[in-house]
Formats: C-alpha cells, sequence, structure tokens
DNA sequence: GATGAATGAGTCTTCATTCAT
DNA sequence: CATGAATGAAGACTCATTCAT
C-alpha cells in the first residue's frame, strides 16, 4: 500500500523535475510532452495520470517555483530582521532577493514572468493548503501587523502594484538589458518602490507625504 | 510599372489587415499562415515575399498598432492641451487615454502586451522613419521642453518604468480583473505613476513636491 | 458465501446498468472501459472479471434488450388477444408495438440495429436458458399452433424476412426519417407484412394466392 | 496547368483506390490514415487536401461503389430487356443481379452495408450531377413510363422498401448464412419482393393482385 | 476476488515551408 | 511576381489490457 504511494510520487517528481528543466532550458513551447516523458523514464499514458495537459504541469510548476521564491525570501529577512524595522525597508529587502535570484538565474525569470497571472501568483502566494506551513500572504499581513505605525490604503492593491512594476521591469532589463542594465535600474525602481509604499501609507505621523 | 507597385501594396495591406483581424479574433497561436492568405485573399507562396514568417507580420503590426495608440493620445492631448499645463498631468492623460482605449477595445491589449518588449516598443514609438511624420519620443522630449520647471533624474527611464507599470496591472485588471476591477485601480494607478514622477523630479523651481 | 455472490452480483449488475447508460447516450464507440467502470464505480480490472472486452457487454446487452422488446410485445398481446384472432394480425400487432416504442426510445433503436446480426438475435428470443421462463420463439410457435387455419412454407424464413423488412425500414424513417417519416411509412409496411405473410401462407382455404 | 490538374487527379484516385481496398480488406474501423497514404504513396498531408476526414472518404466511396452497383445491373437489363417486358420481372432481375454481385464479392456488401443510410444511398443513384450520365433514379421512373399498365400508389416507398428488405435479407443470409443459405433465402426473397410490388400497384387492367 | 497504476502503441490532425508551374 | 499542391515531421491525446499488490 505505502509503496504504491511511493512509486506515485516517484512518477510525480520524476515528471516534475523533467518538466521544469526542460521548461527552463528550452521553453515551454519547445517541450513537448514526449520531451517530459521520455526524460522522465515513464510512459506517455502516465503524463495524463497526473496532469490534464501541458498547461497543467507548467501552472503547478509556475506556482512552486513562485512560492520557493518568496519564501526564501522571506526566510532570508528573518534571519537579518534586525536590520530592517521599517516596514518598507522590509519590503525593498525581499524586492530585492528576489530580483537578484531572478538576476542569477534567468531562467526562472524567463519561465515564469511570461505564464504568471496574478490569479495564479495569489494561488501559490497563499499556499492553498497544500503544506501546513505559513504562507507568503501570511507574513505580508504579520509584516504589517509588526509595524503599526504604517496603515495602508489597500494593502493588496500595493503589493499587487509593486510585484508587477518589479517583474515587469526587471524581466526588460535582466533579459534584455533594455532600455538600461538591471544594476542601473535598480536605484531607481527601488524609489520608485518607495514612492508608491509612501503613496499608499496613511498616518498622522507620516509628514513626507 | 507604377500599377505593379500599387498591386504589392494592396497584396500587402491585404496580409496586414487579414492577420490583424486573426491575431485580435483568434490569438496569435490559433493563427496559421493558412488562415490569413485565405482571408486576405492571396496565395500561400505570396506571403513569404512579403513576410518572414508569421512572427515578422506579428512584430511590424505590434509596431504600428502602437504607435497609433500612442499617436492618437498625443493628439487628444494636443487639443485640450489647455487643460494639462502640467508635466505630470499630461503623462496621466496619455496614460489615461491609453487605458481606457484597451479597456474598450480588450483585444488590442491581450494581443499587445504579451508580446510587447521595450526594444520593440522603442521601435514603435521611434517611428523608424517609416514615415515622414514625427514620432511619440519627439513629443515625449518636447513635452519636457515645455515644462522647464521640471528637470527629470533619467526621462527614458522614468517613461519605462511608467510603461511598464501602467500596462502590466492594467493587463491583470482589464482583462482577468484581478485583483480588482480597472476602474477600481485606477486612482491607485494615477497615484502611483504621480509618485514615481515627483520621485524623478529635481528642480528647486518645483513647490509641487 | 451468498454476501460473496451477492456482491458479484451488484457489480455485474452495476456494469451492466452503466455500459447500457453509456451506449445509449454516447454510442458504443465513443464509450471506453474507462467510462464505464467509472460510471459502475468498479476498478477497472473487475471489468475483465466478467467480460472478455467492450463487444462482449455490447452482445449481452444487445440480446437482454432485445428479448425485454419481444417479451414485452407478447405480454401486450396476451391481454389484448380476443381482438386479434388472425396470425397475420397478431403478427402486425408485435410488429407495431415493438416500432412504435423503439420510436418512443430512439436509442435503444440505434444501439440495436447496427449492431445485431440475426445469430444474435436469435440467441436472445430463444433465451439461451438464461431464465427458465418461456421464450419468444416458443411463443412464435404456440401462435402458429393457435392458428390451424394458418400453415407457412417456412416459418423462420418468414419471421426473418419480416423482422429484417421491419427494423431496417424503421431504422431509416425513424432516425433519419427517411425518405418519409415513420408515421408516413407504418401502413405501406403493414400492408408489406402482410402480402409477405400471405405469401407465405399454403391453404387450401386461401385463394387470395 | 493542365499537368498540375492530371497531377491532382493521380493523387485523387490513388487515394480512393488505396482506402477502397483497405476498407474492403480490413474494415473501416481497422484502416487508418496512415495506412490509406502510405498504399497511395501520398504524404499524410495530402489526404487533408481532398478529405475531410476518414468518414469523409468512405461516404464518397460508398457513394460509388452503390451507383457503379445499380448502373452495370441496369446496363445489362437494358441488354435482355425483351425477356422482361414485366415491370416487376424487372425489378427482380435488378435485385438478383445486384445481390448476385454481392454475393460474388462479399467485401463490398460488408462494405456498403453498415454505413448506407438512405439518404446517402439517393445520392448516390441520383448521381448528383457529378457525370452527365443518366442515373438510376431516371431510369427507374423510365421503367415506371415503359409499363403504362402498372401504377404504384407510392413508387419511391417501394423502392425503399424493396432495396431494406433485400440488403438486410441478404447481408445476414450472404455474409453469415442466417438464418439459411443465400441461395435458399433466394427463391422466398423474391416472392416476398413480389408481393410487395402487387401491393403497390392500383391498376383496373392488373387482375393478379 | 478486487484494485487501479502503468503501459506505449496507435490515431488523428495541423502547419510552416518549398518549389514546379 | 504569384500560385497553391505537396510535404512529412511533430504534436497531443486515447485506451484496451496487464499485473503487482
Amino acid at each position: 500500500m505505502g509503496k504504491v504511494q511511493d512509486n506515485k510520487q516517484i512518477k510525480l517528481d520524476a515528471l516534475f523535475k523533467s518538466a521544469y528543466d526542460l521548461f527552463m532550458n528550452n521553453g515551454i513551447e519547445k517541450t513537448s510532452i514526449h520531451d517530459i516523458v521520455n526524460k522522465a523514464g515513464v510512459a506517455k499514458g502516465t503524463f495524463y495520470l497526473y496532469f490534464k495537459d501541458k498547461y497543467d504541469i507548467r501552472d503547478r510548476l509556475i506556482a512552486q517555483t513562485t512560492e520557493k521564491l518568496f519564501m526564501s525570501a522571506y526566510h532570508a529577512l528573518l534571519l537579518d530582521q534586525l536590520l530592517y524595522p521599517k516596514f518598507e525597508d522590509k519590503i525593498i529587502f525581499i524586492v530585492d532577493y528576489i530580483l537578484d535570484q531572478l538576476n542569477t538565474n534567468k531562467m526562472i525569470l524567463r519561465f515564469i514572468y511570461k505564464n504568471l497571472s496574478w490569479g495564479l501568483f495569489r494561488k501559490a502566494i497563499f499556499n492553498d493548503s497544500l503544506t501546513n506551513e505559513i504562507n507568503f500572504m501570511d507574513f505580508y499581513h504579520k509584516m504589517l501587523e509588526e509595524n503599526p505605525d504604517v496603515t495602508l490604503k489597500n494593502p493588496e492593491i500595493m503589493l499587487f502594484t509593486i510585484i508587477e512594476l518589479a517583474s515587469s521591469t526587471s524581466y526588460s532589463t535582466i533579459l534584455d538589458g533594455e532600455p538600461v542594465s538591471y544594476e542601473e535600474m535598480k536605484p531607481y525602481l527601488n524609489e520608485s518602490i518607495r514612492a508608491i509604499i509612501h503613496n499608499h501609507i496613511i498616518s498622522e505621523s507620516n509628514f513626507t507625504q
């Protein structure tokens, strides 16, 4: 019984890993089901026991990858959290951390970006009870609670705005170097993000607005 | 001789129009060369006399469409320019104008967005000597000159930032209504854009900051 | 012991019912073993414990369905038998009764017709000792004995002729309305059947021959 | 120009011939597009230039085959027409002629029978202006005109009835020998057909009724 | 007896591109 | 210049059947 379950997990993992590697290296369109099962060492029909089609496995991989990205950023923040007492510094830290990872592994950026919708993203960072772990959205709200001096007009819209801005500008600068290099863009991006955050803050103690 | 040239232009136009309609209605992937030539009423081989492949015609159409979008926004601004003396109001006007058009014709947004790179965009708004008309980049610089009270740290990066922010957030809100509707997003987006502009302005004479 | 037997019968019935419904609604070719076992709520391997393949269950279902059709017609005749003292009226009654049922439930007609061979039909109406009940062929012969004024050249060939004529003409008229509607065809069909019967009768009292 | 047209005809013919042979020998379900193009010596894509799918070529082949069958029967009748002055003898001759051909080439019977609908049949014998030749339906009406002593209640329904009876009984007897051999069935079938014809005749001069 | 995961051959269909006319 | 018939590789997906548990 346990053996069957183990075997299923092995096959599922092999398919995920195989598809992830191929999507990264060759792109989604250039990857066929045939390639995926071949590399995974399973039969073609087996693929369809676990996934509806290529876009099903793609979406699940994007969700997984996105989740890992955000969680690793948050865990890195936890280690150094004393260095970033201010809310906006935490946000900048997380954005920087993620973009640096994407800059290092450009394939992930290419894979994720053009296929990521906010709907899919939200699924990813809400963690869908897949694991019992806490998810990124929880952390986001915890961060807000930890900084009671900061009250936002609309926390979700602000997060959405920042993520869209960061991902679309980094996509172009990291992958194409257009219109400037990622390194050159970075300070401008950070300042824009800070400006967006300030713009969302409602607080009597905030005189900079 | 001129007749031959006319005939060529007619075929070219027919191919452009046919491809545009099909890309809009069915998407690029779902449109085949067969469909395009069929609708255009020319032979399959003829397509290859004018275009390298499907992605060639796609890129040229995106450039054309983007150019039209920006130029129509600028021309609308010219009509009402007295209402928008401030630089940032002009920018907001243009962004609003374009997004409202995309909201009205969602197909254009879908067509352009996922296929638009900054490189292609720059080609579009630089107008590539296709026509002798003035191009959008010229207008952008003229707008800056007309408002000498405003000096920007980096005009191109600012434009890039605004365009990426506006296009990626509007894509999600207009097409998916995620995470909020386009209407709900709009005021937040405008404020974020203003914040980005303020952030780019360096000028002692600017008291509006 | 009996419980095991009951359980087997339950599974068998579930498979029959599931296959019957699917064959009716989607056709035989469009129905897979997967569909059948899914609907029946049993495992795929179980199917092969009871049936050789899809065509095995199909044939058994056709035989069952055909048998029911003929027996219900005969039982209806028994209730009103005084109204039909003549042999040919009895035959006409049975044919009408069956065709009216098929006209009401066209799915059954489609299911049975294209898959029914005389061999399978004979198996069905001979009832193969599946049950201890009397079968349709017995009734047919009883009907003949009850009308000693009627002697047929070849009773089985006559039955075969009538059944083939009735089933093939009704298939086309009921399902396609070709070349005329079932209602329009009916009087002609009945007269043709009567003509065939008369043609088979050898009897000194029969001067119409 | 003519060369291209010739080449097209050659490919079309090759596909027809290849499909016909394979359908005959292996059945329709057991024949794949791959088999057809392979045998025809053309590429797979070529098939789709000429036919929508397998069922398109099947239907066209059935129509062709049926047409040939009926026309050869009629031409044979013309040669011996003096032997068959009576209308019903002509019909019997044609039925016999066709069934004898089907008995000789059982594959044709198998191919045609289970796939022939009256709609398709009518298309076949009406000849659809494919050729300029006269079609079977014309002959049928000519036969009726040549025998003014015979007036039928409904000529099309009569033809339909006879064809359905003949084809379905011969299918079973020729291919399965069920319930009797074709040879044994033949006289009964002929008599049944005559009975059906008599039954359709309305004529004061007809004393045989 | 019952299960259902795994198989992998087999099928249809699409389509960009070429090239003889 | 223009045509459009022909290509054939490539891809997605299905499904009857087996067999270890």
